[in-house]
RNA sequence: GAUUCAGUAGCUCAGUCGGUAGAGCACAUCCCUUUUAAGGAUGGGGUCCUGGGUUCGAAUCCCAGCUGGAUCACCA
């Protein structure tokens, strides 16, 4: 990196870090640091009339600091928070050397840096429990400069607020926004807890492919990349399910992944390019017992995660308290229209949709209408947990028909807050049934549905040797993140979201100048006079050039040779 | 993909009618023995997102582009 781009106080950091290096310290040690508290075990527990904490190591950023002549405070910050240190010259620095506190510490620590002290634990005049600090060692100094985020009675100042830079350099926003860090903890619990219950239940955590030769078990665009050594196309998985099943049919009686999915569709605050997943399938089971497991595991989340099963969701309320209400798609309908629209045909269906003002084509069939209509009239309104019941057969084609009506499946969604967050079935196991489903599929593909789901004479295979009575059930981890903790975009419930690459700013380096004839003394200068680029400069005439770069040094009082107008005349030929 | 808003110092933001770019924090220098958004004084720091155009003159007006946000569309 060339000195030319970096900001002021960025090179006062350098030359901060080449100080000390000459004073004999490290500024990157190789040696660990013991650490025997944390700040939160002195916050919550210190009592000076218990006098503990006496002999604290402690390890972490540092954070602010209030320099006062010999005595000193600073804010040292680790992974549970944050606690005042005290620093004292003459605590400190004992002897006649002052340097350690004087230098080390006053002129060249910077907000940033990691530090480790030694020391005991008092409370200061102002009453807050701090560490009186003994002995202290650069860790590891920073280079950059942190947003200076400041915080009082719970009111922020200057908060780190700039989203394309909070996503694209997370880490920057986990180190001054803390209630960022406190989301992604709570997310790691939710995956805990359900694993925790799966695991008591004797379910099997396995995992599957994700580079897939025919990407199964969901209607969506895939990633497409390549094999080399095969030579073969192979996709990024857009669902597990066909895999899942397979070893429900090799023996396993529950399975269950959390697993990345790829969609390679419109990207939006709800959907991300990859995105996680939990599916389970177990043996013997329907989609009854199914919603039981779902809301019983939906209540114990939100136990784990608040101690209640009321959850706040922007402004409303939603319990998670089993059970959920159960309603057919068709009472759904009924319920948000007053249209009874069981038995109808194609065409009844059509008119309804005109009445209602939803807009469909000639293409549609009687699955998608139902759909469109529940959709635009019914889906807004489940805020509380709603199963919802028996869908149209075209739209399900992995799921197994209803007992008692043909044209309807065995499968459920449960809404949440007015959207989707699981999706069950009862699992289609009639391998003839399941290829003539295919066979509708490929139909659709071949009249241009690009979602449409491939063929999968593998998984059809596996139906023929035989496959258990089984129900399945997958939900979007990233979505009931967002549920649990309240957060609107699937972005602030990953780490690093997808984002457009960062163009890096071509900016020519003071090499390119020497290319072309520029003395060494004057190529950064050339550029920092407003040169960005050796065909800017060239487009110029040599004397413009020659008149605004010894204008620049005189300007800055350079202590280089002032150019002569033949030699600039060389550079542009 | 459409509409719309935004992009100015390391961060958060002002910037009037088009007339040489401002504040707070951060930073530097000096002074200062326990401060709490927290010492005081002084000072330095800018590709006003990029490229065109209009103009004597553009951070500001116009056009195009880049990046991001929001809304909508698409998306089981």
């Amino acid at each position: 990196m060339s000195i030319a781009e970096l900001s002021e106080q960025e090179i006062i950091r350098r030359n901060s870090l080449q100080e000390l290096r000459n004073m004999g310290v490290e500024p990157y040690p190789q040696a660990g640091y013991d650490v025997n508290v944390t700040t939160q075990d002195i916050r919550d527990s210190f009592d000076p009339e218990k006098g503990n904490f006496q002999q604290v190591s402690i390890a972490g950023r540092v954070m602010s600091r209030r320099i006062m002549g010999k005595a000193s405070f600073a804010e040292l910050m680790d992974e549970k928070g944050r606690i005042q240190l005290y620093f004292n010259r003459d605590e400190m620095c004992p002897g006649e050397d002052k340097s350690l506190y004087n230098e080390v510490f006053k002129k060249h620590l910077d907000i940033g840096d990691f530090i480790g002290v030694k020391g005991h634990a008092f409370i200061t005049q102002m009453g807050e429990k701090s560490i009186f600090v003994k002995e202290f060692t650069l860790l590891s100094k920073s280079l950059r400069v942190l947003p200076i985020v400041k915080e009082k009675d719970g009111v922020i100042y200057d908060a780190f607020t700039d989203a394309e830079q909070r996503y694209r350099q997370r880490y920057v926003d986990l180190v001054v926004n803390p209630q960022v860090k406190d989301v992604f903890i709570k997310r790691a619990k939710i995956i805990n807890t359900m694993r925790e219950m799966f695991n008591e239940r004797g379910y099997l955590e396995v995992e599957t492919p994700i580079l897939q030769a025919i990407p199964g078990g969901a209607a969506a665009r895939p990633f497409i990349t390549h094999h080399n050594a095969l030579n073969i196309p192979l996709y990024l998985r857009v669902a597990n399910e066909l895999y899942l099943k397979r070893l429900i049919v090799g023996g396993f009686d529950g399975v269950y992944e959390f697993a990345k999915d790829f969609r390679n569709e419109g990207m939006d605050r709800t959907h991300n390019p990859e995105f996680t997943v939990m599916e389970i399938y177990v043996a013997y089971k329907d989609y009854f017992w199914m919603m039981e497991f779902t809301e019983q595991m939906l209540e114990k989340v939100a136990m784990a995660l608040h101690g209640t099963t009321k959850v706040k969701i922007g402004e409303k309320e939603v319990d998670f308290k089993a059970p959920y209400r159960r309603l057919t798609m068709l009472d759904a309908i009924k319920e948000h229209t007053g249209i009874d629209i069981s038995g109808m045909n194609e065409d009844q269906l059509r008119n309804v949709c005109k009445d209602l003002h939803i807009e469909v084509d000639a293409t549609f069939g009687k699955g998608k209408m139902i759909d469109e209509i529940f959709g635009e009239k019914c889906e807004h309104h489940m805020i509380q947990p709603t199963f919802i019941i028996d869908y149209p057969v075209e739209m399900s084609p992995l799921c197994k028909k209803h007992r008692n009506n043909p044209e309807l499946t065995e499968r459920f969604e449960l809404m949440v807050n007015g959207k989707e967050l699981c999706n069950a079935y009862t699992e289609l196991n009639d391998p003839i049934d399941q290829l003539e489903r295919f066979q509708d599929q490929l139909k659709l593909s071949e009249k241009g549905d690009d979602e449409a789901m491939f063929i999968d004479l593998d998984f059809v295979r596996a139906l023929e040797y035989g496959m258990p009575p089984t129900s399945g059930m997958g939900i979007g981890i990233d979505r009931l993140t967002m549920f649990m903790t309240g957060q609107e975009s699937i972005q602030d419930v990953l780490f690093f979201p997808q984002m457009r690459p960062e163009k890096k700013a071509k900016t020519a380096t003071p090499e390119d100048f020497v290319k072309i004839g520029v003395p060494e003394a004057w190529a950064e200068h050339v550029i920092k006079a407003g040169y960005a680029s050796v065909e800017k400069l060239q487009e110029e005439k040599a004397t413009q050039i020659h008149q605004k770069l010894n204008g620049y040094r005189k300007k800055n009082k350079l202590e280089i040779t002032a150019l002569q107008l033949d030699e600039v005349e060389k550079w542009i030929l």
